[in-house]
This record gives C-alpha cells, structure tokens and sequence, in this order.
DNA sequence: CGTTTAGTTCGGTTTATTCCGAACCAAACA
DNA sequence: TGTTTGGTTCGGAATAAACCGAACTAAACG
C-alpha cells in the first residue's frame, strides 16, 4: 500500500460517498462529490482549483456549488495567511444539522397530517351516509411524527454534551 | 360549511401535503398527488379514472405512477365483487416502511464512513509528515449513524405493538 | 362475437437540471 | 500601472425527468 493507492482510494471513497450523498441530501452529482472531498479530506481541507482538477469540473460548476454547500451549512472555509486560496471543510456540527432538517420536515408533516384529521372529523360530521373517515390511522401518523422528533432530538442533545 | 366547501378543502390538502411528499420522499409531482390523495381519501379508496380527473393528468402518467408507489410499498389496492375497478389505499404499516427506509440509508452510510476511517487510519500510518487525520470526527459520524438506528428502530417496535 | 370498461405501453414533446466555457472582477503583487 | 491569482457571473448546450395522447390489450358483458 503506497501513496498513489491511497490517492486511488480516496478517489473511490469520494465516487461511492457521493453517490449516497446525491440521494440523502438531493445534491448534484458534481455537489455531492465536493462535499464527499470534504469529508474525505478532513481538517486540511481543499482548495477550489484542487476540486477542479479533482473531479474534473468545470470552474463554474464548482464555484455554484461551493456556494450552495455553504449557503446549506454543510461546509465553511478558512484561509493561510499569505495565502489567497480558501481551504473548504466540513461544518464540524454536521450532525446536528442533520437532526435539526430532519425534525423541521417533520414537524412540517405533522402540521398538514393534524390539518387533514381536521379535514375528516368535519367530513364525519357533515357527511353521516358515507362510510367515516378511520380517524385512529390519521392520528397514528400524528403520534409517530411527534414521537419521531423526540427520539431524534434526545439523540442531538447527548451529541451535542460530548 | 357544506359539501363543496369539503372538496375545496381536500384539493388544497392534496396539494399542501403532495409538495411535502415530493421532497420527502423524492417522488414526481403527479405521483406525490397520487399518494396525498391516498391519505386524504382514507380507507375507501380512490380510483384510476378519478385520479386521472382530479389531478388533471393523462392516464399513462397515473398508471406509470401508481405502479411506482405500489412497487415501492406504499400504496396497495382492493376490489369489489362485480365492479373492475381498483380502490387504491395507503398501505397501513406506512410508518414502520418508512423506518426501514431511513435505517437503511444509514446503514448504507455508516458502511461508507467506516471505509472512510480506515483510509484515514491507514493515511496517518504512512504519511507521518502530514498534519494526520482526525479520526475523532470520523469515528462520531459512525457513532451516530448508530445511534440514529438504534433511536428509530426502538420507536418502530413501540409503533407495531400498539 | 362484437362492445364496453379499466388500465397499460410506446413514442414523442415539454420542461427542468446540470454543467460548461468565455468573459469578467477584485485583490495582490511586481 | 500592468499582470497574475482566485474566484464569480452569464448565456447557452447537453442531458434527464415528467408528462401527454393515441394506440393497444385483456377481461367482462350483452
């Protein structure tokens, strides 16, 4: 195991990361591969021309993306001093964004399923011939988004303490 | 409030939660309506023609997409004696489906960021003069794809025997 | 056996996404 | 003040997703 096959590796690893990373996180390809470098980088971090050359994008391509990863908080930069280039890392709470995206469609969810248990409780009142809405399901999908959120954000607290 | 008002009402719930539905579950515009309809509807059921009505779409696109939601385990259908056509429902273990879906994501994940840490942990080993990798943060996104597993399965148990 | 009903398949159009290169800009440097 | 460096903006091209209608099929019905 030399050099040039760790060069090799990372390459796969940032191809293989990214392809997860384009479904998790709906990126675009070449935006899933930036943040995929970023990981796979670590703390050092990488340059815009290296991202460029790296994967074979264009200029452009890589600058609107870099621009979208940060705007998403999933990545920030630093700078050397003397040094004009802008090394790209990974948002050290990665994880907790995560969470914090992930409760905020939930609770969106939620909102609209406890809209529509209003929508067929009316509907039972009004309409008596109809065979009634079954009310248990929608409120099961009320429960298990509120019991979804908990879990996930007892998660984030103790993530947050260590 | 009377009946049409209802119908007003469920359109706008078809709507509200088919946007929600696309993102989440990355489905097209048409087959997110297909699958609120489904939610709103209830246990009665909808069928192809008044799918084809309500959404204003072309019968090969709701065919395409009901196939897709079937295939994909949300949708299922039931049929009445003397009467062809297919009563198109949620199916009712939608939430532990969804779980599964989450929880395999992550574990797909977890098995890429593993191969991630055993590159950085090979890296520093061979490459002493670089500043090494921080396998720390490596080592805390496993733990809480772990963690985030072990949270929502614990909740997919309490949800089956409920 | 012809016809209706319920739904599928196929080919093509529209629309949206993704990406690129060329031109541009602004800071630093010579 | 001209030039290099690091990056952005803009207009358009290639590609892919989403949808539609017309023709088709298969079961049931008369």
């Amino acid at each position: 195991m030399n050099k040039s096959d760790l060069e090799k590796e990372k390459t796969r690893l940032v191809e293989k990361l990214g392809v997860q990373f384009e479904k998790e996180y709906q990126l675009a390809p070449v935006a899933a591969r930036i943040f995929a470098t970023a990981i796979v980088t670590g703390k050092k971090g990488i340059t815009f021309d290296q991202l460029v050359k790296d994967l074979n994008a264009g200029k452009s391509t890589v600058s609107c993306h870099l621009e979208h990863l940060q705007a998403t908080n999933r990545i920030e930069y630093y700078t050397k001093t003397g040094d004009r280039k802008r090394y790209f890392v990974v948002k050290p709470d990665l994880m907790e964004k995560y969470i914090d995206e992930m409760t905020a469609k939930w609770e969106a969810q939620r909102c609209i399923h406890k809209e529509v248990l209003e929508f067929k409780i009316q509907s039972n009142e009004l309409n008596k011939e109809d065979p009634p809405f079954d009310l248990e399901f929608q409120k099961s999908l009320l429960d298990f988004l509120d019991e979804a959120t908990a879990a996930v954000n007892k998660l984030k607290k103790n993530i947050a303490n260590q």
